[in-house]
DNA sequence: TTGTATGCGTTATCAT
DNA sequence: ATGATAACGCATACAA
């Protein structure tokens, strides 16, 4: 049973103060080289674990931490990211953690830097970022790196953004694992691929699920399977159901479609209305539009992309960064969660609590 | 922004001291009726949350909770949940958490109530405990009750132990879902089902899995699929492969297996030995025997029970009780995570740390 | 450069 | 029954 070394310890053990002590441990200078190293030689010998407890109650100092992310109402995909940080905020409140919140247009350039700018005016310890934009979030980790503010991104992996830590799925994986459901599910013939709501442009990352789907399908299915990517961009309703129509005339073959975004219900709407019921469907994650389409049975998986866990690590790892100096992982790629109409409810249910 | 209230403060407005307010909010009694209520009126009108943070600090109680769990050693199952439980002590150790290690044979009655009684002896504050056994549990639980220990269950769900709190899979979703999998995965034809190394006695829980996939298979795949339940129990390795043998020459249209334990692997040597590809194959676990089957493709799908998340979330709530006094949920459903060749790695890897 | 003292919000131990 | 006060371990401001 090795007891607790606390600072008052080492500073016995070295024929110093308190004061000194920790003065080297946070390296704040103003200690003599003597007695710098009389610390450093005991620190060597035993193993010090400063009481987090402790130094949160002491220095009960506030962060501020600027959370930067899509408006949910542009695009319902980020409601539960919101609701992860929410979630995290709430138990970590009492750690002196408050966020404020800059919504921006996940399209357009203009929204992002004037939600970014008003984040950096807040003034803000840390700073949670969903880098949708790819040449803006370049140029806000920038100003970030100059300013010293940890950053910490999710969603959409930016290499060289080089964040403290980024939270998110492995892309390239998900396309694997989509292609293998697919080519588990789908009968013989030609599947479609199709990125609904995502632009090409200032995306690298857009085609990472593309390639793992079609690198699965050549290793494992190529006898059996053919991939073509589709379009199927269009302002209007009925708009988007013609195109459909229009690529399923051009393939007739066609057995299944990837939607790589969270969209598939867009596709699935308009599959109903076109009476197509042999075609199976894959999309990603678990918002309303999509969980109708997937207790129907148009939809027959979704990928779950756990945004709202995302959401919520990336408050903890700031958190912990901030307040309790502890270590976070770099890059922390979260389950490919494969979700249908029976284990549906096993991700959505919360609990009754006592 | 309303400024937070301390003990200090609700003693200033009850005209009283501190002494008295922690005397109420915690009734520790001796207090006369009208300082109770002083104090009682005023945290009626202010919303009171006690800074746990510094509760922690100045009470610096030791909580010692004891794990009681079946032998890793004699099934590999629980290696994870172990995992689990240490690594929630190490995150929440800060807080005064040591904990004790019980471990039992499974299927002993005798075991069990040796470590039992071992867990009782080391005096714990806490019980976390693995109910595989339903008559020893129910007693146990009996004991825990008039001790006043607050016990956690995981695992295996024993409605009458009504435990502070349970945390498990619902096993009969599960069963419906591994169902689910089966008709989308395997030809039509036969479906078994078995239970590979469970004991039926004393086991009231062990039928749910199968209920729930008889229960889909009727609602939605009889006209393809018909299920036959086999025992495949045998000591012997070749004793095995021959009952398997057997069951297939009885059952020629098989397409699918379904094991509703963790040892689909005994069936996939099998299966492999046997020379018979054309057979789905669905489990239970990521334990490591089982891994080496899902990565050749002999094992399609495994559903994950999460059982490292069970032991986590089992110390969590715990300590939550124990040192944070915070309520906690009666029933936690873990997620039905499915896992195939492509995203078992998502399930598996752990992350680098900065 | 160094050491001491005070405070963080709560619990626990004292005298009253 | 009540109120003052010393811990808990660390940070910080200030005195030496």
């Amino acid at each position: 049973m090795s007891k607790i070394v606390r600072m008052k310890d080492i500073a016995a053990m070295a024929n110093v103060s308190m004061g000194t002590v920790d003065r080297v441990i946070h390296n704040r200078g103003r200690v003599s080289a003597d007695a710098q190293k009389k610390v450093m030689d005991v620190l060597e010998q035993i193993n010090y674990k400063p009481n987090l407890i402790a130094r949160t109650l002491s220095s009960s100092r506030n962060y501020r931490v600027a959370a930067l992310l899509p408006d949910a109402e542009l695009d319902p995909f980020w409601r539960s990211s919101i609701q992860g940080i929410q979630q995290a905020h709430s138990e970590h409140s009492q750690f002196g953690i408050t966020i404020s919140y800059h919504f921006f247009d996940p399209y357009s350039g203009d929204s992002f830097r004037q939600q970014a700018h008003d984040a950096l005016e807040s003034g803000p310890d840390g700073i949670l970022l969903a880098p949708t934009l790819r040449q803006e979030a370049l140029d806000f980790a920038g100003i970030c790196r100059e300013q010293q503010i940890p950053l910490v991104c999710f969603n959409t992996y930016i290499h060289e953004l080089a964040p403290l830590a980024f939270i998110g799925q492995d892309l390239h994986q998900s396309g694997r694992l989509a292609a293998e459901l697919m080519t588990m599910i789908a009968a013989p013939g030609t599947i479609l691929v199709t990125h609904i709501g995502e632009q090409v442009q200032n995306s690298a990352h857009i085609g990472a699920k593309e390639t793992g789907f079609r690198e699965f399908v050549r290793e494992k299915g190529s006898s059996h399977f053919e991939v073509n990517t589709v379009q199927l961009e269009s302002p209007s309703r009925s708009g988007f159901k013609a195109s459909l129509a229009q690529a399923l005339e051009t393939h007739p073959h066609t057995k299944g479609i990837y939607v790589t975004t969270s969209k598939a219900y867009e596709i699935a709407r308009s599959l109903e209305e076109l009476g197509k019921t042999d075609i199976r469907l894959i999309g990603y994650d678990l918002i309303d539009e999509n969980l109708t389409h997937l207790r129907n049975g148009t939809i027959n998986l979704l990928i779950n992309q756990n945004s709202d866990r995302q959401g919520f690590l990336g408050i903890s790892y700031l958190t912990d960064h901030l307040v309790f100096q502890k270590p976070i992982p770099t890059l922390q790629y979260l389950p490919l969660s494969i979700v249908t109409r029976e284990n549906l409810n096993s991700y959505i249910t919360s609990q009754e609590v006592n």
